[in-house]
DNA sequence: CGTCGGACTTGGAACGATCAAGAGGTGGCG
DNA sequence: CGCCACCTCTTGATCGTTCCAAGTCCGACG
């Protein structure tokens, strides 16, 4: 089998610099420079024969020599978790990947790090002081972020993947899915269907997102003049969760119907369904929340809402170019709707 | 509220440097070099005034400048997928985590990055020859890995996560579960629980993967003096196979258990049985492959194959530190075995 | 015809760290 | 007493790029 070398047949030494395209091309390195940074500035004649010579050796510019010089090393710091097995995993999956394509395309790097899961600052500082990336993403705000107020202070360039709920007054950059909405569409969703008495199992109350989820049930169960009393249902996010309070709220409040913060919620509804033999869809609905892989795959399928985690990796690029970029664009907040996904658990129109 | 400065009371100017912590200290740079990275040549008293100095200014050295020097940026590169919703994603995020760690307490980061899908070579390319990574770590061997042959070429260290199924005579240092013991301590597993008749369900003849996975079903089955003909299937990875091809098993050979080669497959099965009326694990035991978050969800829950994923990535890492390292110590190829998740899709054993 | 302005190019310095080699002091040994 | 080895620390050069200010060339204009 024969190899082809995809760009040059320089036999892999020392990589080629801006001095030896230079000399190759018989200009300076600057003019080396300048073709490759501001084309515009050069004759015409003169781009085409630099380019050739660069091409020709197969070029390109040393990263850290360039970092060290622009004091910017075009990285973008992303946290992750400690790998705890949840759906919450499956959805940053979704939402890395959208990162890592759409910060391509705007000349960015991702660089993953993680810390010490009980300091949320911990990992952040010492990439922020030894100048390794340019600016962060901050996605680990489900118990507040400390970290925004702390990168705040340090001024360091950083976007938020959620909501600053603590603090309405904050000034940093941030996009966010309207949780809420989502619930909403998931109850008018069922309402359509002849849905009356539609259940709610969510997170406990310190949970801003499941309160804010929960609060779209509501507000659409308000509007078509429902009554909600003795129907919400709030608890630890775990599938062993998710059927106790089913059980529960069958037997009390006979709801024909669940809207669920999570998907491993409603996977818990399912359980407890098959369990008393009652049909999903058919007897009783079911609504999760995030799309995940399970409520793609389990039978029946799981009508669920989906984050439009693309449009967020887009956006967050974005408002970070706005903050690295020249001149300075600010951006506040950006709040996108997600969408809802029809399954078989949704079940038939109710006559 | 007050916000407390973790390190310094500096107020946020330019970031120290090696002459700041020199002056202070009273040393020169040099010794303030060796302070960080050869601590041994120091003096005691020396030492300790420099660390003193150090702390006092909250230095980190600049990672762009040290990079440039010593021709290393102590970043691993990662390229990951485009987001294919499927199995494989979520055990590639275990994994991601646990690289992320383990790299971490190596003096790594990792640095992700996509491709044309379509391209294995993509992107590799252009991080190796601007210096933006020092190594790789190649998981997309799943057609093949022209990527090894291609970065030895280029002298590029890089670990596989994957053997060279193609090139047996490859030299490359990589890291692979052996899916054949899998699969065989799963069926052993059905096996000393009392059935006979154990179905396999694999992907299309072409995958050396799902070949691997059989033959670990084939050998128990073999080792028991059981029949495997009619037995085995092979088909796409999707729910939908794995159901249709359950369903032509179930009519043509009448098995009492099942092993496949991913969790999506066994999905597919656990529908099959649902549809027929036929209890999980009670009539008809279904094993499958990755412990994904659906196998934990699932009810009754689904046996799987676990691929010790955080094993993995230590040996990915040690590889990699032999590479990198002064002096080379070059690593082969290690073989992990993954365990067998035990849930109630096994079934009680049989009288 | 001389000078001026604009377009383009050039050499030198700087970014902040490490490498290589040298300087100063102390002690041992012939 | 003198030489050398050793330990400790310092000095100058360097990695490859971009910034800065000065230089060259050309045609145009007074």
């Amino acid at each position: 089998m024969v190899t082809v070398s995809r760009t040059s047949s320089r036999t892999s030494g020392p990589p080629p610099t801006l001095a030896d395209v230079a000399e190759r091309a018989g200009v300076s390195r600057q003019t080396v420079s300048n073709a490759v940074n501001n084309p515009d500035l050069l004759r015409a004649d003169t781009l085409l024969r630099v380019q050739q010579a660069i091409a020709d050796l197969g070029y390109l510019p040393n990263r850290a020599a360039r970092n060290l010089r622009t004091r910017a090393s075009h990285l973008i710091g992303l946290r992750i978790q400690a790998a705890q097995e949840g759906t919450a995993n499956a959805t940053m999956d979704r939402f890395v990947h959208s990162l890592v394509e759409t910060s391509r395309e705007a000349g960015y790097h991702v660089l993953l790090f993680t810390g010490d899961p009980t300091d949320p600052l911990s990992g952040y500082e010492d990439l922020l002081r030894s100048t390794a990336v340019d600016a962060f993403v901050v996605t680990d705000t489900y118990l507040g972020n400390p970290q925004a107020e702390w990168l705040d202070g340090r001024r360091a360039p950083f976007v938020a993947f959620g909501r600053p709920w603590e603090n309405s007054e904050a000034t940093h950059a941030w996009v966010d899915v309207d949780g809420a909405a989502g619930c909403e569409s998931a109850t008018r969703h069922l309402l359509a269907k002849g849905h009356e008495r539609i259940a709610w199992i969510g997170w406990r109350k310190d949970s801003r997102i499941g309160e804010d989820r929960r609060a779209g049930w509501h507000r659409a169960m308000k509007e078509a003049g429902l009554p909600t009393s003795g129907l919400a249902s709030r608890v630890e996010d775990t599938v062993a969760s998710g059927r106790e309070a089913s059980e529960v709220l069958l037997d009390e409040a006979a709801p024909t119907a669940f809207v669920c913060a999570s998907d491993t919620l409603a996977m818990g509804v399912l359980h407890t369904l098959g369990l008393r033999g009652l049909r999903v869809g058919d007897d009783v609905a079911v609504v999760g929340f995030d799309d995940s892989q399970v409520a793609q795959v389990v039978r029946p399928g799981l009508s669920s809402v989906r984050q439009p985690l693309e449009d967020v990796a887009i956006e967050v690029v974005t408002a970070l170019e706005g903050l690295l970029g020249r001149p300075r664009v600010a951006q506040q907040g950006v709040l996108l709707t997600p969408s809802l996904v029809v399954r078989d658990s949704s079940g038939p129109d109710r006559s």
